[in-house]
DNA sequence: CCATAATAGGGAGTGTCACTATCCATAAGG
DNA sequence: CCTTATGGATAGTGACACTCCCTATTATGG
């Protein structure tokens, strides 16, 4: 197909098409002539993962040239390695600024002690691994001694891993084709923040009207 | 102290605080000439927290700005009625696009059958209601299939509740003032948001090193 | 008292982001 | 053959979060 299908079938207009071809964030159409070029599912495949991210999570369209960029660069990978690869280009690489070094050192140190205590198998190079040393530095300087020791966090990581049995089946099934494993998992870890803060949300309001201790002046 | 003291004391240039006055982030100071103000701490408080909630957060200035507007208008409610408000104010109040009605009726019922499955003490203006039922639209319209049954979100929920018991004391302390709880729990909400995620991550990647399943191709 | 610096208030300018519109030399299709 | 479409490039738009500059005062040190 050529642009004006692409265009019709994913609902994006040509001129936006034509951008993210520039950004990158499409890989170019098979060339037939100077001036023509033919387009695959695979395109409208993109287009429409590249509207999930826009919309529905609102990932700048640099990150999402960034995942689809490590996607391509370890097409060739085992499973786990390529998943945790994509999933780990949702984040920023950390830059730590000149005058929060020592901020960062203890943030740094104090994720180490947390996963030591968790005892999780990961390594400062996992995805999730320098969100939370930012993370944390924000709570320190904002909220300082909210987390004055670090097995405060334990019960956060312990249930958030039980979470994480709930999302991830036992098995994979070798079936399913690689981008749909991919999709799913870049998906689904953007499109279930949301769910998951909302519900937290909620949830402090039902633990606040549980809480009949908002004890009255007297 | 007037502007330069203002700026010196809270980082903030003149230029950002003046933008900000316009734009209601922070009250006007006391006139004390046409071209002179007199501010006060309640102004370093607030820069503080605008700079946390900008930072640290990431918050656009309007969604601050509505914050605000909200706290201040609500500074007479009881305490639960208040932060509740102030919490709120950080979503956006939801819009259902013309064409996607059905759809967000749809995650609407899911929603309240999820409440009622929870069986949570809340009520579909409790913050983070919209937020939820905007999140789970997404997850229906990209991940169709993922959120067959509703009561399959119940795990996440009951989880993510009882975290609300580890971050919510038993306890409220009326004499710590309403400034200071109101600060706590927007920061709290937002600062710990990212915590919670990066967490996840690293989560995942835990658990998918314990699942040895990643059955090879045979 | 006066020269200099600082101030409030407001308007205009800047850089980034994510598009969106226009132009042009081909190419496709009836 | 002639209208329409296409790919590629460049420029423009609107929102956002500042940042700069201007002006008529006002404060302040000598």
């Amino acid at each position: 197909m050529r642009m004006a299908e692409l265009s019709r079938r994913s609902g994006v207009p040509t001129a936006t098409i034509k951008y993210y071809l520039r950004e990158g964030l499409l890989p170019p159409g098979e060339p037939t002539a100077p001036n023509q070029a033919e387009y695959g599912q695979q395109h409208l495949d993109r287009l429409d993962l590249v509207r999930a991210l826009r919309e529905a999570a609102g990932l700048p369209i640099a990150t999402i040239a960034r995942v689809f960029a490590a996607m391509d660069r370890h097409r060739e990978d085992t499973p786990p390695e390529y998943l945790s690869i994509a999933v780990g280009a949702l984040s920023e690489p950390l830059a730590v600024p000149e005058d929060q070094i020592e901020a960062y050192a203890r943030a740094q140190a104090q994720v180490a002690e947390l996963l030591h205590l968790l005892g999780w198998n990961v390594d400062p190079d996992s995805p999730g691994h320098d969100d939370l040393v930012r993370a944390v530095v924000g709570v320190h300087r904002f909220l300082p001694g909210l987390i004055t020791e670090t097995k405060q966090l334990v019960p956060f990581g312990r249930t958030v891993r039980s979470l994480a049995d709930v999302e991830i089946p036992e098995t994979y099934d070798p079936a399913v084709d690689r981008s749909a494993v991919l999709r799913f998992s870049v998906l689904g870890t953007v499109l279930f923040e949301p769910v998951l803060l909302a519900l937290r949300k909620l949830a402090h309001t039902d633990r606040i009207r549980h809480t009949a201790a908002w004890r009255r002046r007297r």
